[in-house]
DNA sequence: CGCCACTTTGAGACGTATCAAGGGGGGTGG
DNA sequence: CCACCCCCCTTGATACGTCTCAAAGTGGCG
């Protein structure tokens, strides 16, 4: 049982629409789990006999080809939700890219637990139609942008994200420290890991960003970068 | 008002969770409209201010770039649903790829009535998921597979998706008619028409499909197919 | 029969992947 | 506290695949 009244995401999370014996009530079916950096919640194409909600770290939803090749499909934050509710597997791998908490249910329990409460459904519902309204979106950059598209879309996109939760909100908005490494950025755009570096180096040279280590970025001209996105 | 009893998608759009006094109610808020193939529903950036379910006909729903790109982010089959519900604008163009009809509400009071009706929602919540990990999965096609891979990958999925409706089930599997030309299918996969239509050449050169005409195919190969979908 | 839109084919340019070495930077152990 | 090591990142040279530009071919329809 988990005490869900002083929870960190209860209000940003989809529990937000539940009253407090709601919340006990889904506090008894949930559990709160800590991931490893690097380590698999859930596996592509196995049974997913759960869902959780995100407390801290950030994840990565991943598909994999038979050959190795990866493309991660969605990045997951503190007060997003995870799991496939209603499906019998998991169409993607959930790997914590940071060390990371969730707060996990059994998928069946909180089925369940769904159908009864339209509130959270319905929560649930709006979640999906942005997730699915940003996979679209990624689909664009995907199929039709270039390298350098790809990667200011990319750092806008997170400059958005990141500066959301937990930070000094407002005026540090250009600055933010990428919660990933090269490759995972590659991963994210459909790119190689080489490509990915040149096009950082040459937003760096041509004054776009500043890099002040490997994982911070600083947005100088967000006009231009946004001319860059395409 | 509409009489939905008789709806051709009746028992398979989000319609089928309500019964007949709710379903008079919804009735009186839609009503049936044509559109004409080319005809374009909802515009990329504008308020949408309308959700519809599809009666027959495919539409694509679309993503541009200022300069003119375009990225196909999505295909809808009769008794799919269209439309942004809770959204202030629509993220993308919805287009008729063949003459169509649709069932089509004011949105607002579409999400009053789906707020009171919570099985419904949960038809819309389960239907927005299915497509969620469809456009995951069609993220990896774009971002990491080779054009050989993403035709396969495209006639693989058009033959179920197409088989499932209308036709004599089962036995024509194989054989299907696609309804969109080659510059659509190009859009779809983040190709140009050219390499869409070398790779077409080269599966019928190989044995792998048989094009009886432009928009005929026959899957000769299956298991072929699938190894080179990756 | 001929027009038109769509498709196919060809030649060449371009961008990104691939293969292969070189740098850092951060953490660990001495 | 320094040095070393390892992993990640950067940089370079080359190859390959897809795009681009151009023109010819095909099928449907008036």
């Amino acid at each position: 049982m988990t005490d869900c009244s002083t929870c960190v995401v209860r209000n940003r999370a989809i529990c937000a629409s539940l009253d407090a014996a709601e919340l006990a009530a889904l506090g008894k079916m949930g559990r709160k789990q800590k991931v490893r950096h690097g380590q698999t919640l859930l596996w592509e194409g196995d049974g997913a006999p759960v869902v959780a909600n995100v407390l801290s770290g950030v994840l990565k939803l991943v598909v994999s080809t038979a050959d190795g090749r990866e493309q991660i499909v969605g990045i997951v934050f503190p007060s997003d939700f995870i799991g496939r509710p209603f499906g019998k597997e998991s169409p993607y791998s959930v790997t914590a890219m940071t060390d990371a908490e969730v707060c996990i249910f059994n998928r069946n329990s909180f089925d369940d637990f769904a159908g009864k409460h339209p509130d959270l459904q319905q929560k649930l519902l709006r979640r999906t139609l942005d997730e699915l309204d940003r996979a679209r979106h990624w689909m664009m950059l995907l199929g039709r942008k270039s390298a350098s598209e790809k990667v200011a879309s990319f750092l806008l996109e997170m400059s958005e994200r990141l500066s959301g939760q937990g930070c000094e909100a407002g005026a540090l908005n250009n600055g933010f420290e990428l919660p990933f490494g090269r490759q995972q950025i590659a991963d994210i755009l459909g790119l190689t890991i080489e490509t990915t570096s040149r096009q950082f180096t040459r937003m760096r040279e041509d004054g776009l960003v500043d890099l002040p280590s490997r994982r911070e970025v600083v947005i100088n001209d967000r006009a231009a970068m946004m001319a860059m996105a395409g």
